[in-house]
DNA sequence: ATCTCTTGTGGAAAGGTTTTCACATTAATA
DNA sequence: TATTAATGTGAAAACCTTTCCACAAGAGAT
């Protein structure tokens, strides 16, 4: 394949000055350039991306770690980043730490001596003490030391989901979830601050018996067998909260299971926008976090992430989507 | 950052003497070993794999073009490349085609000029022209020249969904897909063979009369109200074989709007395996292509592309995975 | 004692860019 | 016209490895 030195000769001119066409940069004498152009044309040459990494010490790819693409909303997240970085001419590089501690300190490991430009990170796991300097780290939903985040309105989606509920007549109101969804469950992700939100706001109109059910989840997977357990204490609840749509699924089905009506006999809010690929029988009514927005707020963190404006958090709204479920 | 040469000077010796214990390769005394292997770990030092894959001309990163994550059955096969990369230490870089043929052309591009080692290729475009020497291709559920390609068995699917039909007792046929999704309508993939082992196993059947059903499919998404207008002449229908699990999805609410009872009145049988992330109301009957094994397979034409074996062409067999609706 | 083979080591080239620097030319200003 | 400024260009260094090659020393064979 054809390299500058080729092209070089080929225009009768240094490398210098064909590096300096292909990269607008410098001085170049009109005729030069369209000597070169003609030059590259006629040899089909394309720079190499790796030799240029070389020398920059960037190559334009970004890399994102996230627990498990084919969870719906991160599949969705996934989607809009790669997108938005198509758009300003980066790769991106997908890492699943598959929910698994060591696969993602591998990662962290492989990508700082790959020299990627920069890692989007959306971790359940501990891994402050994996954060290197020298790896520009934007994070999603979650606080790390001196690291940018962006997370959605979680406890605004939390207040929405109580007042849908509230207005809508619930009495007897629950919350599903669960907050610290790692391997090690003393980590708190921003994602706890929907059921702060959710709270709060039903004690603001003075309801204060809700019902808060928690559960170990991992894999963001839960199964109808294990919330049936769950639920069967609470037989009179009219309105309840999920964490997540997926979770609100499940929760439906055990409740028509039981022969219980949704929306009639029981309300159901869930979290992500309701959105599915697939056009099932019940849309969710939800919280959505727009996930493009949100990829669009880190693609804006990664940009100028040596900008040492202040403004390293973005927080992005969320809004109720209508759905059949509340 | 340390570099080689620094390491080099700390152990008291070349760096080819370094580079040697580094990656295990020619002569090395064991005292020299030790005392180089000290250097490094005293030093933090991690080889810069930019500056080795401009020696090697190999990065380790495999570029998976698709048209859209989303797609349940994509993001599945998506997670299990991945996880297979991950295995035998490659990274993965994701390329959503976004169903654009520019964009798909532009990540051609792109990947070779980034010498990335290898690509999976799953498109309906028209992109035969575009697909460069120098890079090396497999492709799944598509035939290129001399391109090794995986598929699942889309033939045999097509049987058995005749045959779980038939064994059911359905007389009133239906088949619901596409053939030809991309851009270009022109372009058959694999997954036309669906259609052709539905229909040769119902005539040798001697059913005859077998309704078919072919819309303009963009992005695999199709809402409720166009699947409702296409199906509304046939009313009498007892069963149904959809193209994937997405169309099932819809064609089952289709028909329940319409009072039908699904397995009771109507059979469907979908295509993907029946899974979802969430747990909807039913699990669809469906045809099971296992996208762990299709990834591997993927992967082992990867890893020895320059073995002349004619070995060039892996079809995966699939199975019915029972489910609620047929 | 000489020769050959194996083991062990480091200098230097190669890989393909970008960027710095020095120098050359042309244009603008005094 | 002399002086400075702007424009234009190429050689060479730098980026950090791997690999080739030459050479040294020790072991084994004749």
């Amino acid at each position: 394949m054809a390299n500058i030195k080729d092209v070089a000769k080929q225009a009768e001119c240094g490398i210098a000055t064909v590096s300096r066409v292909i990269n607008k940069s410098g001085y170049v004498k009109k005729e030069t350039r369209e000597k070169v152009e003609k030059a590259i044309k006629e040899l089909g040459y394309k720079p190499n991306e790796i030799a240029r990494s070389m020398t920059t010490q960037k190559n334009k790819i970004v890399a994102f770690i996230l627990p498990n693409s084919k969870h719906i909303f991160f599949g969705e997240l996934l989607y809009h980043v790669e997108e938005r970085l198509f758009d300003v001419g980066n790769k991106l590089m997908l890492c699943n730490s598959s929910e698994r501690l060591e696969k993602e300190i591998a990662y962290l490991d492989m990508l700082k001596n790959n020299r990627v430009d920069a890692v989007i990170l959306l971790t359940n796991n501990d891994v402050e003490s994996y954060l290197n300097k020298r790896l520009p780290i934007v994070s999603f939903d979650r606080y790390f030391d001196d690291v940018p985040y962006v997370a959605s309105d979680n406890y605004h989606g939390g207040v929405l989901a109580a007042e849908r509920l509230i207005s809508h007549g619930c009495k007897k109101i629950m919350f599903v979830g669960d907050d610290a969804q790692g391997e090690h469950t003393e980590v708190k992700t921003d994602v706890s601050n929907r059921r702060i939100g959710f709270f709060d706001t039903l004690k603001k109109h003075n309801i204060n018996n809700i019902i808060n059910i928690e559960y170990p989840l991992k894999n963001y997977f839960v199964t109808v067998e294990q919330f049936s357990e769950l639920l069967k204490p609470y037989q009179d609840v009219d309105g309840i909260f999920c964490i997540s749509d997926a979770v609100a699924y499940t929760v439906i089905r055990v409740l028509e299971s039981r022969g219980k009506r949704v929306p009639d006999d029981v309300k159901v809010v869930g979290y992500d926008g309701g959105r599915t690929f697939y056009n099932f029988g019940k849309k969710i009514t939800s919280i959505n976090q727009d996930p493009d927005e949100i990829a669009k707020a880190i693609i804006r963190l990664l940009q100028n992430f040596n900008a040492k404006d202040s403004n390293k958090k973005i927080i992005i709204p969320v809004k109720i989507s209508e759905g059949d479920t509340a």
